[in-house]
RNA sequence: GGGCCGUUAGCUCAGUCGGUAGAGCAGUUGGCUUUUAACCAAUUGGUCGUGCGUUCGAAUCGCACACGGCCCA
């Protein structure tokens, strides 16, 4: 495609700075290929720095070593007859020497007319300046691409977080910070694939679109197909695919993909999220607690290279053994004015709940008034990694019951900094007790609860097929990702951020 | 959904008591062969988020709306 100049001048935020650079587009268009491809650099800003770095100017200039480099122009320090350009690539900054007795005039006049935000492709020697920075005295540069709109101010950079989000591009270019937060976001998942594939764990993908949402008490995103007249539901949870994998003879599953929940955005929830669910046959909770203690000691010792990170101000630890609370323990430890008397009688814990600003449903049994008692006053104050166990068997329709206690189940939920960061359960395989939790499921969806689950017959036949013994659980990447980046906000680990569209 | 704050040049921000808009960076022109937030001189650039209202007069006061941020539910 090579649309001429006259079709694209229809702009209507256009002032004078683009319509500058866009006369000097045309001039370079008249002038030949304005948008080449065919320049190859060998090298990148950090290793040239990381392996020259230390070379004395006078070791430099004997090794007369060529090299090519290319990105984008960032600050520029132009004289007469000689200039600096600060040049930004994926890995970092460095400072190209361009001289008009080595290039000739012709090209140096050209290159004047160049700007800050242009990509360029420059040849030239290493060499260290009378200041000692290592920069590259170039025989030869060239203009791969022109930037038409101008870059955000050099010093303060972009700080209006709308267009932070909105245009994250102009975000990576002007914000080493940022660019740093999506390069560990990468290693976080890559070395948490890694650490489940050295387990024997196999990688799997399961629809995005369902018939039938399950696997997570959320209100789904509603969509239409087609083909064949029907609703489809983006998942809320791959949870219920994967234990079918599990039926099916995969005894260790995992997936990292994302799940779509209709409901309001904050600090931590995003609409679409992405989570890590892993199914693991022969296991138990308990399993799967010290797995998920292993696993973050690893992440964190090899993303972060220590055991202790800050996030907000605090220092987490994860080298120490994370506590472990049953949730009603939880509740006693953080509430010394609760008496566990008063956590066992539906009146009392209701009041209990109504105190702490919960909005009772009269429906509601204690298991769930002692979830929503939980989160009121306890789970914002915990900042080291905790594990809470044993959540009622009404708020967890998915997993086993304890064997000691039908009232509760064998689950789990990882806390670090008030935020929960995994949930994990040993699998409720019984199809029988997991056809009368759907169907309850289904009463409390009739009686209002957008968020209860749906009957998923297929997946009682799946289950009556028999499923073995199996953990299974979930765990928030961007979550994770925010504690390991130390980000207030999701909206800061995830790229492209869902924002409302402007209104034109 | 509620409360508070914000929206002024491409970007970062000033703008007093209501009197018709400023700086730095970026841009343009000129100078400068080791600069580095380069520097020196001159200079261009604005529907003050949108609409309505109050007023002789509104970036400034009021109301509504839009978008965003933070806090609460």
């Amino acid at each position: 495609m090579c649309p001429s100049d006259n079709e694209l001048d229809q702009e209507t935020d256009e002032n004078e700075i683009i319509a500058q650079r866009r006369a000097k587009l045309s001039a370079i268009r008249k002038a030949g290929q304005a948008f080449p491809n065919d320049f190859r650099p060998d090298s990148k800003a950090d290793a040239l720095h990381a392996e020259y770095g230390e070379k004395s100017k006078e070791e430099l200039a004997a090794a007369g070593l060529t090299v090519s480099v290319a990105g984008r122009v960032v600050l520029r320090r132009i004289m007469g007859k000689a200039s600096f350009l600060t040049l930004q690539d994926t890995t970092g900054r460095i400072q190209l020497y361009i001289r008009q007795n080595d290039l000739g005039k012709e090209v140096y006049d050209d290159f004047r007319k160049w700007d800050i935000g242009d990509i360029i492709g420059a040849v030239g020697t290493l060499m260290k300046t009378n200041k000692g920075e290592l920069s590259v005295q170039l025989s030869s540069i060239r203009l791969l691409t022109k930037s038409l709109r101008p870059l955000p101010e050099k010093h303060k950079g972009l700080v209006d977080m709308e267009t932070r989000y909105r245009q994250r591009y102009l975000d990576l270019i002007m914000s080493k910070e940022s660019r740093e937060v999506f390069i560990k976001r990468s290693k976080i998942v890559d070395r948490i694939r890694r650490y489940f594939l050295d387990l024997d764990f196999m990688e799997v993908e399961t629809p995005m679109m369902q018939a039938i949402p399950g696997g997570a008490a959320a209100e789904p995103f509603v969509t239409y197909y087609n083909a064949l007249s029907v609703n489809m539901y983006l998942r809320v949870a791959p949870e219920l695919n994967l234990k079918r994998l599990v039926v099916g003879g995969f005894d260790r599953v995992f997936e990292i993909n994302r799940n779509f929940r209709n409901e309001g955005m904050s600090a931590k929830h995003s609409p679409e999220f992405t989570m890590l669910e892993f199914y693991m046959a022969y296991a138990d909770y308990h399993n799967l607690m010290d797995l998920s203690e292993d696993l973050m000691r690893q992440v964190v010792a090899d993303v972060l290279g220590t055991q202790v990170f800050t996030y907000d101000g605090v220092d987490i630890d994860v080298s120490k053994p994370f506590q472990r609370f049953t949730l009603v323990e939880a509740i006693l430890k953080y509430n010394p004015e609760i008496s566990a008397a008063d956590l066992a009688d539906v009146e009392n814990a209701s009041i209990i709940a109504d105190q702490r600003g919960v909005d009772v449903h009269t429906d509601w049994g204690l298991g769930k008034l002692h979830m929503e008692i939980f989160e009121a006053c306890v789970e914002d104050h915990i900042q080291q990694p905790t594990f809470i166990t044993q959540h009622p068997t009404e708020v967890s329709p998915l997993a086993r019951r304890n064997d000691d206690n039908e009232f509760v189940t064998d689950r789990f939920e990882l806390f670090i900094m008030g935020k929960e960061i995994a949930n994990g359960f040993s699998e409720l395989n019984d199809p029988e007790d997991q056809a009368q939790r759907f169907l309850e499921q289904v009463k409390a969806r009739e009686a209002g609860d957008k968020e209860a689950m749906h009957y998923d017959d297929d997946y009682i036949t799946a289950l009556e097929y028999g499923m073995p013994p199996t953990a299974g659980q979930g765990l928030g990447i961007d979550r994770l990702v925010m504690l390991l980046t130390d980000s207030a906000s999701i909206r800061d680990v995830v790229l492209f951020p869902h924002m409302r569209p402007k209104a034109q």
